[in-house]
DNA sequence: CTTCTTGCAAAACGTTTGCAAGAGT
DNA sequence: ACTCTTGCAAACGTTTTGCAAGAAG
């Protein structure tokens, strides 16, 4: 893990003022702002599934296939968005990992084990209680995810049938 | 995953129980009881790290050299105690995963992001906010998992060094 | 004696890396 | 001009698989 100098907080944002502040991102890092960098930012944006790193270089083959962008280039820029707090990402298993845009209001998951939907949730009450728990246990807490798996509405209605 | 037809319910138990309710699940799917499964399952319960396949496999060429038993065989024992609920997993990251038993009390993780120590804590609290979500989201709910990273107390004392 | 399990080696999978060519500043 | 980034292909580490030999029931 590199470390880049962030000032991204999460906050819903207009893909506008994300965009800016990616840009400044990148100069305060004397890093260069690329066509990749930005089609792989503005497909994130617009999209409201949670991807993986392959289902990101697909998005990009169909919608910008001029570029060809490699595999390598998504795996590198995930990895510079998630090292920034642009994005964040989610483990399943040993395989994959699933990326979303961190810019937005902080909320947990529900996952269906049998058709993979991912449902977001925020719940006060237990976002209040983490904080308890680490400050009891002296840990300084910097990030944390939760998981719900189970069956979803559909998927038990199918299984009724 | 293959479906694996099970008894096991998240209680501490001692050894001897959960050996003979593994013996038991065993028959009950037609699979044999061999020594390999034996010793992984003897391992799991002795060990009160978190352990990934790697770190199961060096301990039983170390503790049983002449079964010499294979990685694979590690990872489809593994995979089969995870199906019977025998233990559980957690992800980090893309590469790795770590099994511990799961036949104890439920609880959750802290990890520490420097030195990767886990630590396990339970919150009733928590516990009954996840019941009240997925029961007003219509999900029926089988399992879950909540992580919370960031630096333990260690890690800071080293830091202000 | 039948079926399941094993170890091995090879394959598969997701991810990372070295490098020379190319693009951004 | 200089430096960073890219695509490609090769390398990597982890997990899975096919198969013939071996062990369990």
């Amino acid at each position: 893990m590199i470390h880049v100098t962030t000032n991204f907080n999460n906050k819903t944002m207009e893909y506008e003022e994300l965009l800016n502040d990616f840009k400044k991102l990148l100069k305060k890092n004397n890093l260069k702002f690329t066509i990749q960098r930005e089609v792989i930012l503005e497909t994130l944006y617009n999209s409201d599934e949670h991807l993986t790193p392959e289902d990101l270089h697909h998005l990009l083959q169909t919608k910008y296939p001029e570029l060809k962008t490699g595999i390598a280039t998504v795996y590198r820029t995930l990895s510079l968005l998630e090292d920034s707090h642009v994005v964040t990402s989610l483990s399943f298993g040993a395989q994959g990992k699933k990326y979303e845009l961190g810019v937005k209001i902080h909320h947990d998951h529900l996952i269906c084990t049998e058709c993979g939907k991912i449902t977001e949730f925020v719940d006060e009450e237990i976002e209040k209680r983490q904080h308890v728990i680490t400050k009891k246990l002296g840990f300084k807490m910097t990030d944390h995810s939760m998981q719900i798996y189970g069956i979803c509405k559909e998927c038990q209605e199918k299984e009724n049938n």
